[in-house]
DNA sequence: CCCCAGGGGTACC
DNA sequence: GGTACCCATGGG
């Protein structure tokens, strides 16, 4: 437990907000609730501090964004992007609940996920607080019938589901591996998996298996991308651009 | 009614 | 290598 952390080159908002993570609802006064692993989290934050029981790790605070950025090709959409959205991070996640959160995610909009990920939680997961629940464990959603999982509004992504939940569960999914093989391997062995095509396996690579160059071109992305030079490369931390620009496209004009 | 959403599988060319 | 269509469901 840290009480108190400082920080630099952090924005928590952004960071929770930016579509990476479903879990995290904004209460009163600035402070975030949400699950991580087992464990309740509530934190927020005020200047440079951050305050509650939140995990430097999950936060990717030991990076520096200084130096990721400087990796960043001379783009001027981008540049604006990373001045207009500085602190804006890539989280540290579970790989089994970034799994299936993104499994969920396909020809949704991400409020629809938040609900399917709630939902899952809160039919397999287990109490934690009062209406908070973990994220189920891998054995658990193996054991469901696929009309549970369809009644968690995961429509044709519910054999996904249960067929990455019993790879998982079987030990056919070795997520250290993963974290140590080259990206281009790492993203054929999770392509193995139904449902879990080229985006999808880098939102996995990404956002939970410390991947940094795993870029994940979704709808949003490829308009991002088309305000770029032609064939223009984002670099080793490419996933990292990409979460400035995916989020800068999404804010254009709202 | 329409179009769209942090897609992927399949059939087809 | 591309491209059309389908999948289920809700937001706007």
């Amino acid at each position: 437990m840290t009480p108190h952390i400082r920080v630099s080159d952090f924005n928590l908002a952004l960071t929770l907000e930016s579509g990476q993570a479903f879990r995290w609802r904004r209460e009163a006064d600035g402070w975030y609730a949400g699950v991580v692993g087992q464990r309740l989290i509530r934190v927020r934050q005020v200047g440079d501090r951050i305050e509650g029981n939140g995990d430097p790790h999950y936060f990717s605070l030991d990076r520096s964004l200084p130096e990721i950025v400087a990796t960043f090709p001379p783009e001027p959409t981008l540049a604006t992007a990373v001045r207009r959205y500085w602190g804006l991070r890539v989280l540290r996640q579970d790989p089994w609940e970034t799994l299936v959160s993104f499994l969920s995610s396909s020809a949704k909009q991400i409020v629809q996920i938040r609900q399917i990920v709630e939902a899952l939680a809160r039919r397999f997961g287990e109490p934690l607080a009062e209406s908070v629940y973990t994220f189920p464990e891998p054995a658990v959603l193996a054991r469901a019938t696929e009309d549970e999982l369809r009644a968690c509004r995961l429509g044709f992504r519910a054999p996904y589901v249960l067929a990455a939940a019993r790879a998982v569960a079987e030990g056919r999914v070795d997520w250290d591996l993963l974290r140590r093989m080259e990206l281009a391997r790492a993203r054929e062995t999770l392509m193995v998996l139904p449902g879990v095509g080229r985006k999808i396996a880098d939102c996995v690579l990404l956002f939970s298996c410390g991947h940094d160059a795993a870029c994940p071109i979704d709808v949003w992305m490829q308009r991002a991308m088309q305000r770029l030079r032609r064939g223009v490369s984002l670099g080793p931390y490419a996933g990292w651009a990409q979460q400035y620009l995916f989020h800068a496209e999404r804010m254009r004009g709202g």
